[in-house]
RNA sequence: GUGGAUGUAGCUCAGUUGGUUAGAGCAUCAGAUUGUGGCUCUGGGGGUCGUGGGUUCAAAUCCCAUCAUCCACCCCA
């Protein structure tokens, strides 16, 4: 036994970066999903479920091979057949995947789906940041109108509202259409150039794969050099002009405010036009809560027929970072209305019969499961903070009632065994389903 | 992949310049009350001190390695 211990302890932990959502949180996640459910149906947003894996290939044309995602932090491994497989590491890809293979274009003009789903990065852990990690998200696809860009982000921050969120911030930017893109790049590495050897090694990499994303580094040097650096809002052709002003327009309609962030550069490849995210200040460094933007040619890229849309994605534990450092209660455990307290042989016999009828009402009702003694299951009913115990012994079932307790006035009463049902389920409300 | 911090009971933590049976609070179980919870009191169970090696008469304590966790960098939700 010690050595299976020993084992245990050294081989069958769970892996890095991957949590057990015990029972003690998990009543926290299913409150936010309900919200998130609930606001996603009333914008008219329908679940989408997509599988864990798809082929590794999706994921390098959607995201960008030279994105830090694809190029080193994919779970990608060979199935039998010696395809490569990887574990989804973000939605909008697959959901793309599917939208394209089920042909939902022809279905209707423009699409709304939801979900909630598991995504997995092989990166370090740090606070708010697992290897196995969740989200929240929809896309819009079909719509190249700033109203869906408005809307998209309306939903992302109506969720958070009802989660009771506050104190967030929303930043937003234009990177442009596929054109100003091009041409804003070179604009961009001709103010670097001169300059390079002056950037932090990293940036000195990105300049010819990726010089956008200089402006996002948070090394002080850079920040500093980047501050004379040409803004890519002043050098959008007319149309990514127009589309960038008609977002914020909408959103000044919305009553949303945000703040313009010329450095906010999201990290993959496939955005156009609006991209914004959502920061909280109760996070540690890893302080966005939720990020998105337009992705136009993402449809094509992928094989598809041209499709603009526009999306977001939600980080689910960073969610529940920010709920719970503003002291927000996410739901509760569901409480036990009716303990089941069973003296003696022929009781125990009876507790399983008499839970599932209690139960059929709705009752939330639960019993002991080792014999103990009355003081002990009285003790283990109060730890659950049960509403009532029945006491269930010889003596009440000879004369075919059963005593039951009120463990909040500490009074109890015997009740015509028929008639406890009914008796409990009017003195708790109602017994129905809540929580 | 890199850096820093931390690993002692289920949890939160003490543990002196190395010294003999490693402690506390909470939690748990039982008793005080042989069919009655909370409060109180009494008692019990539960630790190869992360793991492996080294130094020493003696290691939770010192040294080395290793693993894990946390935080940060990179990047992202």
């Amino acid at each position: 036994m010690i050595n299976q211990r020993k084992i245990f302890l050294k081989e069958l932990q769970r892996i890095k970066g991957t949590q057990d959502i015990l029972p003690e949180e998990s009543y926290k996640w299913q409150f936010v999903e309900a919200i998130t459910r609930r606001v996603m149906h009333r914008y008219h947003y329908l679940e989408m479920r997509t599988p864990v894996f798809e082929m590794t290939e999706l994921f390098a044309r959607g995201i960008g091979q030279l994105t830090d995602i694809v190029s080193k932090e994919m779970y990608t491994f060979a199935d039998r057949g010696k395809k490569s497989l990887t574990l989804k590491p973000e939605m909008t890809a697959a959901i793309m995947r599917a939208f394209i293979e089920h042909k939902m274009y022809a279905r209707q003009p423009v699409s709304k789906f939801y979900y909630i789903a598991p995504l997995f990065r092989q990166e370090n852990p740090q606070a708010g940041r697992q290897r196995q990690f969740h989200q929240f998200g929809a896309e819009l696809i079909g719509s190249s109108d700033a109203r869906a860009d408005a809307e998209i982000i309306d939903l992302a921050m109506q969720i958070f509202t009802e989660i009771g969120l506050n104190q967030l911030q929303l930043r937003l930017n234009s990177v442009g259409d596929a054109d100003s893109r091009k041409a804003y790049r070179e604009i961009l590495k001709d103010y670097i150039r001169p300059r390079l050897d002056q950037y932090c090694p990293d940036c000195q990499r990105r300049f010819e794969d990726n010089p956008m994303r200089i402006l996002d580094c948070k090394v002080e040097t850079c920040t500093g050099l980047n501050q004379e650096a040409p803004k890519i809002t002043y050098h959008l052709n007319q149309a990514s002009q127009a589309h960038y002003s008609q977002v914020k327009d909408q959103l000044t309609r919305l009553g949303i405010p945000f703040t313009e962030d010329s450095s906010l550069v999201r990290g993959l490849d496939y955005y156009t036009h609006t991209v914004f995210e959502v920061t909280s200040g109760a996070l540690g460094a890893q302080n966005a809560i939720c990020g998105g933007g337009r992705y136009d040619l993402l449809a094509e890229e992928l094989g598809g027929q041209p499709a603009p849309a526009v999306g977001f994605a939600a980080g689910m534990e960073r969610t529940i970072m920010v709920a719970e450092a503003q002291g927000l209660s996410l739901g509760r455990i569901p409480a036990v209305d009716v303990f089941l307290a069973a003296l003696g042989e022929q009781a125990q016999n009876e507790a399983l019969i008499w839970l599932k009828k209690l139960r059929a009402t709705g009752l939330h009702a639960e019993t002991d499961f080792q014999n103990r003694s009355v003081k002990a299951q009285m003790r283990e009913a109060n730890r659950l903070e049960a509403r009532f115990v029945i006491l269930m012994g010889d003596n009440e079932l000879e004369r075919g009632v059963l005593t039951i307790k009120d463990m909040q006035q500490s009074s109890q009463e015997e009740i015509a065994a028929a008639d406890v049902p009914g008796y409990l389920q009017q003195k708790t409300g109602n017994g129905d389903d809540r929580a």
